[in-house]
DNA sequence: CGCGAACTTGACTGTAGTCAACCTGCGTGG
DNA sequence: CCACGCAGGTTGACTACAGTCAAGTTCGCG
C-alpha cells in the first residue's frame, strides 16, 4: 500500500528527547536509521505474537493496542501506543513474545530492525540509557493499570484511563480540551477491563466531566476528571523534575 | 539491628546471569558493589514511596512487596520481591516514586547507592543491558497481572498466582513440591486484587492442587494448577531459548 | 495459659456481567 | 442519490461473582 506522506524517526526522537538528554549526534544515529514505512488499516492484527518479527516499529500516526487474548476470547490490553511511541523496544533486550499488536484505526508504522537499533545502542550509551528509560515510563504505565483494574470501580476507572489517555495526548492542565481517541467502547472495554455495556453506562455517567463520542473526547472540566479518578500524573513522566513541571 | 548473617550479592548475580552473560570482571564489578545490609522486621513500611531514597536494594532474604495504597485505605500490590531479586533498579534511569515499599516478613536488605549502580552500569555496557533487561522482566510480569485481575475470575487468579510463585521459587515442573510463601490471605488479597475473604474462599476450592498454609504452599498437581490457572511460564524468562528450555 | 492476629464461616448486598432487542449513523454499491 | 447493510452504540431485565459485615474459631507466640 503506497501512501503518499513519507514519515521519518522525528516524532520518536522527539518522545526520547522528551525525557533523556540526548546530543545532537546522538538524535542523529537514531534519525538515521533505516526504516521501512507500511500502513496497518484498522482491526487489523499487526502480528499475532508481538516480538515473534526481527523488528521493531514506531507508530507515525494512529493507534495501536498490545493485548492477551485468553482461551475464552476475551481480551486484555496492555498498553496502547500513540503517535512517536515505539512498540517493542523491549524485544531489543528480551526476545520473548508479550501478546499480539493490533491497529485500533488505520496507522502508519515505521518499522526499525532490531539488529539496528542494538547497533546504534552498542554506539552510544546514552541512546541505551534513552531505550532503558522509555521502556520503564511504559512499565510505569503497566503499573497504574494493575492498581486501576485490580482496586477501582467502572466509573473511577475510566475517569482514569481519560486522563491518562489526555495527559498522553498533551493535554497540559487547562480545563478544557478535545483529543482524538481512535477506540470503540467495546476496545475501551478491553483496556479498563470492563464490558462493553458496562463502559457504555459509565461513560454517561461522565459526561458533564468528559465526552466520549465519534472517537473523541471532549473535556469539560478537568478538575473534576482528575478528582473523580484520583488521577495523579506524576506516573506518565520519566523524572520528577517533569513532573514538578506538569503540576505547575 | 545486628544481624548475626552476612551476605553478599551473588544471589542478585545470580539473578542477572541467568538470564545475561556477563564475563568475570563484570560479575566482580557487581560484587565489589559497597553495600549496606540491614533488617526489616515483617509489616514495617521500608519507604512510604519508593524511590524516594537515594539506594535500590536487594533481598537478602525474605519478601517485599512493592504497593499503592488508594485514598480509601485499599492497597494493590504491584511487585513482589524474592531472594536475589533487585528493587528500585528501575529508579536509576527514572527517578520517579511509584508505590511504597513492604517487608511481607522479617527481611534482610543489601542497599547499594544509584550512584554506584550508575558507575558501574556507565563502565560495563554489558552490566546496563543485564540491568535494563532485568527491569523488563519485572515489566512481563506486570503485563501478566493487567490479564490477571482484569479478565480471570478468582479461582483462576490465585491459581495463576500461584503459580508464578512457583517457578519463582525455583520449581521446575515436576509434580509435587513445597516452597515458602510469607503472605498472609490478606495480603495474598493485596496481589491479586481480592477481598481476604473470598481469597479464603477460593483457596479451599484448590486444595486439590495446591495447599496453602502456615506460610507455605504445597503442590499436589502441577498439571492440573497451570490447566486451572491458563498458565504459561513463558513471560518469566528472559529469551526464547530459555522458554523452550523451560517447556522441556 | 492467654492474648491477638489471622483464618473461617454464614447471610446478605451490590457492582458488573450477560443476554437480547433495538437504534443510529456511516460507507458502499446499485 | 437513495437504499441497504452492518458495525457500533443504547437500553432493559435478569444473573452471578465477588464484596461486606459480623460472628466465631484456630493458631502461634509471649
Amino acid at each position: 500500500v503506497a501512501s503518499s506522506v513519507h514519515y521519518d524517526l522525528g516524532r520518536f526522537v522527539a518522545r526520547l528527547t522528551a525525557h533523556s538528554a540526548l546530543s545532537a549526534e546522538e538524535q542523529q544515529a537514531i534519525l538515521s536509521l533505516p526504516f521501512h514505512q507500511s500502513v496497518v488499516s484498522r482491526k487489523r492484527d499487526i502480528s499475532q505474537s508481538a516480538g515473534s518479527t526481527s523488528s521493531a516499529f514506531v507508530v507515525a500516526s494512529g493507534l495501536v493496542s498490545r493485548f492477551v487474548q485468553l482461551s475464552d476470547g476475551e481480551r486484555q490490553f496492555t498498553a496502547l501506543y500513540r503517535t512517536g511511541d515505539i512498540v517493542d523496544l523491549d524485544y531489543t533486550v528480551r526476545p520473548v513474545s508479550t501478546g499480539g499488536l493490533n491497529a485500533c484505526c488505520d496507522t502508519t508504522i515505521l518499522r526499525v530492525s532490531h539488529r539496528e537499533l542494538r547497533a546504534v545502542a552498542a554506539r552510544h550509551p546514552a541512546v541505551t540509557e534513552a531505550f532503558w528509560r522509555d521502556c520503564m515510563v511504559d512499565a510505569a504505565v503497566l503499573m497504574q493499570w494493575v492498581v486501576n483494574s485490580g482496586r477501582r470501580d467502572a466509573r473511577t476507572r475510566i475517569a482514569h484511563f481519560l486522563c491518562e489517555m489526555a495527559i498522553r495526548a498533551g493535554h497540559n492542565g487547562s480545563m478544557q480540551t478535545e483529543f482524538d481517541l481512535p477506540l470503540s467502547q467495546e476496545q475501551i472495554a478491553d483496556a479498563v477491563a470492563l464490558t462493553s455495556v458496562h463502559v457504555n453506562r459509565s461513560l454517561k455517567g461522565l459526561q458533564q466531566l468528559a465526552l466520549v463520542q465519534s472517537k473523541k473526547v471532549q473535556i469539560h472540566n478537568w478538575r473534576g476528571l482528575t478528582e473523580v479518578a484520583q488521577f495523579d500524573g506524576a506516573y506518565l513522566v520519566a523524572d520528577a523534575q517533569a513532573a514538578r513541571r506538569m503540576i505547575a
